[in-house]
DNA sequence: GTCAGTGCAAACCCTTTGCAGAAAG
DNA sequence: CTTTCTGCAAAGGGTTTGCACTGAC
């Protein structure tokens, strides 16, 4: 998974395409960050990263692909703090831990939280995602 | 339940009192909207009702207010969009749906949706809450 | 050349804050 | 009186938008 490497340059492009994203220079640089392992990143995180080492991609942009990957289904959006919103590179199905002294956001083990049943749905709608938070707080 | 009524006034007012609250003028508008049923609400939308018929309370006030009511328990804060909160007048645990179509936030009654089993919280934490979220839009 | 993508700065919108005046006890 | 609340307007902070520029085909 060396963020570096020409293999894994292909897969991110590879995986753009596939999505319906055409892999431009700026998207690749988020995209490689992102998919370089399961993470959750707020847009602020995101635009530091790129430009770590100078400036790669700017504000808008960053707002405007990361909006795009969520749309297109290459990340999830973690709506768990009113001041902002974290994505998260991890697809799959999974829920998250938010530790609301730290700002932290943490995936859940999958089978160590299951829901019971699907309840049902209010009339003429269908389900889109199912989000379970748990808030946890440093105790004592 | 009438929000006129002067017992259904006592009983809000305890209810502040009971939780350290001063009830005050403005205070008092907007939870005896709040208490009137079990209802979700956002500040915008609390602002809106309680200036109804002529101004009452201040928008700095609502927010104010409304943050201090999540504080003391009153309230329950929901976050289920990035681009507001929800204040949800019943305290008793609960999950929601969540329309991203029309914004709309309902109830998922208590018994039709459990968690199946606790997972372990990250070290030197302890669970704050647990939110569900379902996410539903309009079918087809 | 055309059109999608990008960058910058300004605009937006919900929310918070500073501070002076008003109300509560 | 003293302290807490309130209101106003301004500031704040994450996000979006308008528009001109760039770059890929």
């Amino acid at each position: 998974m060396d963020i570096e490497s020409t293999d894994y340059r292909k897969e991110v492009t590879q995986r753009l395409q596939q999505a319906g994203v055409s892999p431009t220079q700026q998207r690749m640089e988020i995209a490689q960050i992102l998919f370089a392992r399961p993470q959750h990143l707020s847009a602020e995180q995101v635009l530091n990263i790129v430009n770590a080492q100078g400036p790669v991609v700017s504000k808008a942009t960053v707002y405007n692909t990361l909006g795009l990957f969520a749309r297109k289904g290459l990340v999830r959006e973690v709506i768990v703090d009113p001041t902002k919103v974290f994505y998260d590179s991890n697809t799959s199905e999974h829920h998250h831990f938010y530790n609301v002294d730290t700002g932290n956001l943490t995936d859940i083990e999958p089978h160590s939280l299951k829901l019971e049943s699907m309840p049902t749905l209010p009339d003429g709608t269908q389900a889109e995602g199912v989000d379970v938070i748990i808030r946890v707080r440093h105790s004592s």
